[in-house]
RNA sequence: UCCGCAGUAGCUCAGUGGUAGAGCAUUCGGCUGUUAACCGAACGGUCGUAGGUUCGAGUCCUACCUGCGGAGCCA
């Protein structure tokens, strides 16, 4: 009977076949230990050679790194594997055998592992954090399905450049000038007066020159947006979906969290409601913490970012940040003008902002009038100032970032092992 | 774009101005419970590129290339 590593428990005591491929190999005189995947999981197969024909014990010993294979035993129960449960061989069909696979069981440098991305994503480590994105993922499309939203796809192709073409990869639409998506936000606001609550997931494009641990050119956002949702209601649901998706990957990912070696505990207390604190708060918090660089009216770098969090074990709202450093869009503070209402949220031990939102301004005459105030071309915004002309609704939204939140909840150090195929600064391949 | 570090065997690295090294991978041999298995042997080199200093450069100097870490910007 043909089945699955993750069924395994289900056929205690049984004869089956696994299509697998060998991960490594020990062998001694009269025994040999295959360690098999097949994508469902890792299982160990056992071949003692007394209990095989001559040619199967040979084959064992003989078996190259990633060659496919049949492999037909009897599964047993035992306290010696970590997953619980072996696979008494007795019979191996090999399907391809792999020769001279370059990723060996020993340590490799990080140009060498990306090169051979496609290779990389079979151990068991990339293997563990490929399933949390899935269960981040799955969990994403559960939360917001089960809080009335309707998921809504965006353009990727734009024709408008709306804030500043640097940072934006161009490219031809027939004889026009196109760019791809950096945001769907102006999109899902319109989609928002159409279906109220609204989410989408997708890739955008950022073409900065950024070359940090938290940077990738190409990343998965997901933008939610609501109709009538003002300031709070807004924080309310960014604490009640990070809560979510990290419980959903608790109670689904143990054996992953397990293979990473992340502290569960951490994550644990990751629960609603969210501590908040404001730009004002944060600026006195860090001229207490001895940080002199910074004045009222500065945008927080890195260092500041990590040192607010690193005050709290849950992620951290700051809100209420200046006008000036925050894009056009942004409703002003109704009881000064100088800050906007929004919030980022900054996840706990250095993974840095996986969030931004704010409350979208919904007065037509406001709106034009930050447009001016930008720089903005008003023609190119034509159908975004309309949202405020047919029956404008308070409203707002957020963006999270699904690669750090990736790369928040495995522990994982660096954005590049949170997607299947990074694209970063120097890489197009593979 | 700026600052710092690195580039030596397929991979990870050591190498103090004087004969090019180890572990892993691969091949062969040994081993009945291994967990990056272990033990023995064999195989494996344009020392990133170009120039310079020196009797002599993997080692010192200059430039360039590539990668890594960080900054800025952002999610």
């Amino acid at each position: 009977m043909k089945i699955t590593i993750a069924e395994v428990s289900k056929h205690v005591d049984q004869q089956v076949t696994l299509g697998c491929w060998l991960a490594n190999k020990r062998s001694s005189g009269k025994i040999a230990f295959l360690q098999l995947r097949d994508g469902t999981g890792f299982i160990q197969g056992v071949v003692v050679k007394a209990d095989v024909p001559e040619e199967t014990f040979a084959q064992a010993k003989s078996l190259t790194q990633e060659s496919s294979m049949y492999v037909t035993g009897t599964v047993q129960r035992d306290e010696r594997s970590p997953f619980g449960y072996e696979l008494l061989v007795q019979g191996i069909e090999v399907l391809h055998e792999s020769v001279d696979y370059p990723i060996t069981p020993k340590a490799h440098g990080p140009e060498f592992l990306m090169d051979n991305r496609h290779l990389w994503l079979r151990s068991k480590r990339q293997h563990a954090v490929m399933k949390v994105r899935n269960e981040i993922i799955r969990a994403t499309y559960q939360f917001f399905n089960e809080n009335g939203f309707s998921k809504v796809d965006p353009p990727i192709l734009t024709g408008s450049a709306p804030e500043g073409t640097t940072e934006l990869f161009a490219t031809k639409y027939f004889d026009e000038d196109a760019f791809l998506s950096q945001s769907g936000q102006l999109y899902m606001e319109a989609a928002a007066m159409a279906l109220g609550k609204v989410f989408s997931f997708g890739p955008t494009f950022r073409a900065e020159k950024s070359k940090t641990r938290r940077h990738l050119i190409e990343f998965w956002m997901i933008e939610p947006e609501m109709a009538f949702y003002e300031f709070e209601d807004n924080l309310k649901v960014q604490e009640e979906y990070v809560s979510f998706i990290v419980q959903s990957v608790l109670e689904n990912c143990k054996l992953e969290l397990n293979t990473l070696g992340r502290d569960v505990s951490v994550l644990e207390k990751i629960t609603a409601p969210f501590p908040r604190i404001t730009y004002d708060e944060a600026i006195k918090f860090l001229h207490q913490k001895g940080f002199d660089d910074i004045q009222w009216g500065d945008d927080f770098g890195a260092p500041h970012e990590t040192a607010i969090a690193e005050s709290y074990d849950k992620p951290v709202f700051i809100t209420h940040y200046p006008t000036t450093i925050k894009p056009f869009y942004m409703q002003p503070d109704p009881n000064r003008d100088d800050v906007v209402l929004c919030a980022d949220l900054i996840a706990p031990e250095g993974y840095g902002e996986i969030i931004g939102g704010s409350q979208r301004i919904h007065d037509y005459e406001l709106l034009k009038k930050r447009l001016a105030e930008h720089g903005l071309n008003e023609e190119a915004y034509k159908w975004y100032l309309e949202l405020r002309q047919y029956g404008s609704v308070p409203h707002s939204g957020f963006g999270l970032g699904l690669e750090r939140t990736v790369g928040w909840i495995t522990g994982v150090e660096h954005v590049r092992e949170t997607i299947p195929f990074p694209r970063l600064l120097n890489r197009l391949y593979p």
